[in-house]
DNA sequence: CCCAAAACGAGCAAAAATGAACATTGTTGT
DNA sequence: ACAACAATGTTCATTTTTGCTCGTTTTGGG
């Protein structure tokens, strides 16, 4: 059995069980005891799990939210898009973010970085309390109540104001000629301003996004740089954003 | 079973059930009451549940929230000061808040009135999000990561642009001849503009704050409307602070 | 108010897990 | 074929965790 397969197996465990330990898993993969260790360390540095005295877990307890997060819709794809998102940020850049599952997942694995950090959504801030070399700029705006996302003239202004690096967005929908799309226009517009302000822009979503449309139309599919999905994006459409000049790279 | 898990199922039993005994854990996780003791006090420190005599429960809703130590002294004049202040708001008027834990009683007190909010404040939007007839603008900034407040000429700009009936605002100290002050003065600073955009300014503060002197000044105590404090404030204090035209009450 | 049962904290020793160094095996490129 | 390298397993000293004992504190019933 090979590293890769054997990670891939980890991770499926923790997926069903939630955390696992070294011992469990030594047995199940026919392996020593320091090898798991070591993969664990591994999958933990490109924050894919999180190690812990005996085993590994998925997420720290101390950020575990009281509901959701082993219910949220494909959470394991949009924890490796978001390990992965973040270990391809260039350190002391500076990055948009807006909001969204996906995007937090990245905002967790990304708070040991050394970042500058500009965003729309309340949650990206507060995760972030507790990274010590990432400051925070929040736009302001009104505030959405459903999303705690910011929207509207304020957001746009404070964003006209920056210059960023990368933006990094989470969407609802992505199709070839729809563009990509979300349920909500203000917050729509408000990325439309963030993609505008940004060198690079990234979008992150994972294969359930793939062909959908949804009511607000964010941009078109060719203005972003990299698409960041998982394993089980659809090859043909994954094909026809690549000759957009799209470099897709999946989790 | 590794401690990480046991810890999440400590916290998913909780979650079920409000309240658990050690002798319950120690038989459903087959482990010592010596290691759920150990357990249950390490959740306890990271403020995940509370532990009591026998066992464990859930945090109690009201004072759950990142301030810890401070919240905790003064706690019941703060909500009596916040009950108070929110008592005394007229619908449909448009409030500028600002930070602390003080404001933030007087957030919770307010949820079900019918109200336009700008704040500095992040845990203050947070917190009135389930609040259906109030809408919130944030007014963007730096994010404080100690306070969750913003600051910064974003924060300022934002507020030039708006017209507030009241400014509420908490402090930590307030002295006749030295004025209102507080710690640090970049709130300090989007304190002060908040109050030029007001037309009347009310501060909370309970009697802990009377006499005493911080770095960053806010304003002088003439500057302001009314001021909303506790039973135990220094008499001979508030008789100053009224002769400046100053209307003190006391929750 | 008092007492017995339950729960607790602290110290300790056994067990488990870890990290680091080293040996072995397998793979790759030349 | 051979050297260089990566991956894995093994050993051992060290650290962390755990269960147990015992004296003390808290709780709740009479």
């Amino acid at each position: 059995m090979i590293k890769a397969e054997r990670h891939d197996l980890i991770v499926a465990e923790l997926a069903k069980r939630g955390a696992v330990s070294v011992q469990n898993l030594a047995e199940l993969l026919n392996a020593s005891s320091a090898t798991i260790r070591r993969d664990i360390a591994e999958l933990d540095e490109h924050n894919i799990v999180v190690r812990t005295h005996g085993g590994a877990m998925l997420q720290d307890r101390n950020q575990e939210l009281p509901f959701d997060a082993k219910v949220m819709a494909f959470h394991i794809e949009k924890r490796r898009i978001g390990a992965m998102a973040a270990s391809m940020l260039t350190p002391g850049t500076t990055i948009g973010l807006g909001g969204g599952t996906t995007v937090m997942n990245m905002v967790t694995a990304m708070k040991k970085q050394t970042l500058h950090v500009v965003t729309t959504a309340v949650n990206v801030a507060l995760e972030l309390r507790d990274a010590p070399d990432i400051d925070v700029l929040l736009t302001g705006g009104v505030f959405r109540k459903r999303t705690a996302e910011l929207v509207g003239h304020v957001a746009e202004r404070t964003l006209q104001d920056v210059n960023l690096d990368v933006a990094i967005i989470g969407i609802d929908g992505i199709d070839l000629e729809r563009g990509l799309t979300t349920y909500d226009s203000a917050e729509a517009f408000v990325n439309r301003v963030l993609i505008s302000r940004a060198r690079e822009v990234w979008i992150l979503a994972d294969h359930s996004k793939f062909g959908q449309v949804r009511p607000a139309i964010i941009t078109e599919v060719g203005a972003i740089s990299k698409l960041i999905t998982d394993q089980n994006a659809p090859a043909e459409l994954v094909a026809g954003i690549e000759k957009l000049g799209v470099s897709v790279l999946a989790a």
